[in-house]
RNA sequence: GUCCCCAUCGUCUAGUCCGGCCCAGGACACCGGCCUUUCACGCCGGCGACGGGGGUUCAAAUCCCCCUGGGGACGCCA
């Protein structure tokens, strides 16, 4: 029997943009708390920024969050529609005496700060509108809470343990705007404490609005939840993760041609680890994690251990759905497609192909076009080393028994090869490479019988002989 | 500047709570090799860390202190 009520914890992003990488991983943790211990995961829109908040980005945060699979019990609750919550406290705290209106001018303000810093102190208000009688004339006042001058205020996080905060250094902050829209520290703490809100669960970079907000809870009489402070999530060279840090919303690692679950696996591994294991499905993580074994280390986003766990993923996904996957995004590539039925099949030829040697959806498209396109264009350097007059013969040579063929297989073409190999006394790299340079363009590619089975007999004779005489062309011109 | 948090390979991390099993394990990346028609996959091997200094102790990556370094917060942003 647990006595304990059922953890409810929330995801609260602000729709000031898209939702990235690190908003992502905060989603996450809460959503797995919520999962592992059979509580409520639910999710709010801090949207009282009017000025900064977008339509647009709800719908992106939204969208992004269904693509990676964590779905929400309650809401999306906006706290623009909670106005009347947050009026009603502010109104009790002011008939309290635990808040006051304060009248100051920014200009005030900003001296005040300047004056502490200049006294090396942490800049914050003075309170001086505690003492203020009346109000200033054609001046809209903001609301600040009293804040608790003497003694500390501790907090006790899941991650970091004990933290203690002097009072001495927290100022009255403003917890409604002089327009009356409450200010986020103060909306957090009415949403939580209405909607039944057990663990927060947050990003580092909240830690220190934590000892302002149990005052909050005090004051207004709520209880005070349980919190839990995750390590940021910071860029390669370890600063801050921001956009010169490449791509860092979740939708653009869509595009790009993640999936969903190696983000998540991988998102699971920054800050997070269940001994050496690195490869945890959705259910693994479910089960095993516990925001108290969360590290207190903040962590470098590494796309190239997202990357190999991606191509882990790519690699497990059914020739079927690569297929699909491809067949989406070709057009983007120049590709039409026609849905005939030899299209599917080539389609599924090269989903086979190509899945062991790429680690994203987009890249295996990228190679996948030249199956698809009339037209190769040759890499410089293939072209300057295998398309030269040496290697015509062979071109001509395979070209000549592919006429002869009707089907273009591995069991076919296999005699093909090793007869030119024997009878030229060549390795099969010699033979292979021009004919793959002549196919595709590159010196890279998918097995050439495989190369040659996905193109059919009349793309591949129309290659081979196009490159012949494009070498036939230049040598005679030289 | 002030306050808060953090500190193991380049990166993610195991080990730290309950000191000895750790001259520190795994993974990504990197470098070699094998496989091989190229590339990739796979396999094998290599490189590579307890930030520094003081304590405590028979014994410290693990406990304590200082320093240094990194990060965060100081708004009528969230």
């Amino acid at each position: 029997m647990n006595a304990s009520p059922p953890l409810r914890v929330r995801f609260a992003p602000s729709p000031t943009g898209h939702l990235h990488i690190g908003g992502a991983r905060t989603a996450l943790f809460n959503w797995l708390e919520a999962r592992h211990q059979g509580g409520s995961f639910i999710l709010r829109i801090e949207d009282t920024d009017a000025e900064r908040s977008t339509a647009e980005s709800i719908q992106a945060i939204l969208e992004s969050l269904r693509w990676l699979g964590l779905d929400w019990d309650e809401g999306p609750y906006l706290q623009t529609q909670r106005r009347a919550f947050y009026d009603e406290a502010a109104q009790r705290l002011l008939a309290a005496g635990k808040a006051y209106r304060c009248y100051c001018s920014k200009e005030e303000l900003e001296a005040m700060r300047e004056a502490a810093k200049a006294r090396g102190e942490k800049p914050r208000y003075d309170g001086r509108c505690r003492a203020r009688s009346a109000p200033v004339p054609g001046v809209p006042p903001v609301v600040r809470f009293k804040t608790e001058a003497a003694g500390d205020t501790v907090v006790h996080d899941l991650i970091l343990g004990e933290v203690r905060f002097n009072n001495a250094e927290l100022d009255d902050l403003v917890i409604q705007r002089s327009d009356g829209t409450p200010t986020y520290n103060f909306a957090v703490v009415v949403d939580d404490a209405t909607m039944g809100i057990t663990h927060v669960i947050r990003g580092n970079d909240h830690l220190n609005n934590t000892p302002r907000q149990i005052q909050l809870y005090q004051g207004l009489g709520y209880p005070v939840p349980r919190f839990a402070h995750a390590p940021l999530i910071l860029g390669t060279d370890k600063a801050r993760l921001s956009k010169r840090h490449g791509a860092t919303s979740v939708l653009a690692y869509r595009d790009l041609g993640y999936f969903p679950q190696a983000l998540v696996n991988y998102l699971a591994r920054l800050g997070w680890s269940h001994g050496d294991q690195e490869v945890f499905s959705l259910q693994d993580l479910i089960r095993l994690f516990s925001i108290q074994d969360v590290g207190k280390t903040a962590s470098a986003f590494n796309p190239e251990k997202l990357l190999w766990l991606n191509g882990l993923y790519l690699r497990q996904t059914s020739m079927e759905e690569l297929a699909r996957e491809v067949a989406r995004r070709l057009p983007a590539h120049g590709v039409i497609l026609n849905g005939s039925a030899a299209e599917a099949t080539k389609l599924r030829q090269a989903a086979a192909a190509l899945r062991e040697r790429s680690k994203t959806l987009e890249e295996m498209t990228t190679a996948a076009t030249i199956y698809f396109l009339d037209e190769v264009s040759y890499d410089a350097k293939a072209e300057r080393k295998f398309l030269v007059p040496e290697t015509v013969g062979i071109l001509e040579e395979v070209a000549a028994h592919v006429e002869r063929l009707d089907e273009l297989s591995e069991a076919t073409l296999t005699p093909i090869f090793n007869g030119i190999c024997e009878e030229r006394g060549v390795k099969m790299v010699a033979i292979a490479q021009p004919v793959r340079v002549a196919l595709t363009g590159s010196t890279v590619s998918p097995g050439i019988y495989e190369v040659m089975q996905m193109l059919g007999r009349e793309a591949v004779l129309r290659r081979l002989r196009r490159a012949a005489a494009l070498v036939g062309g230049r040598s005679s011109v030289q």
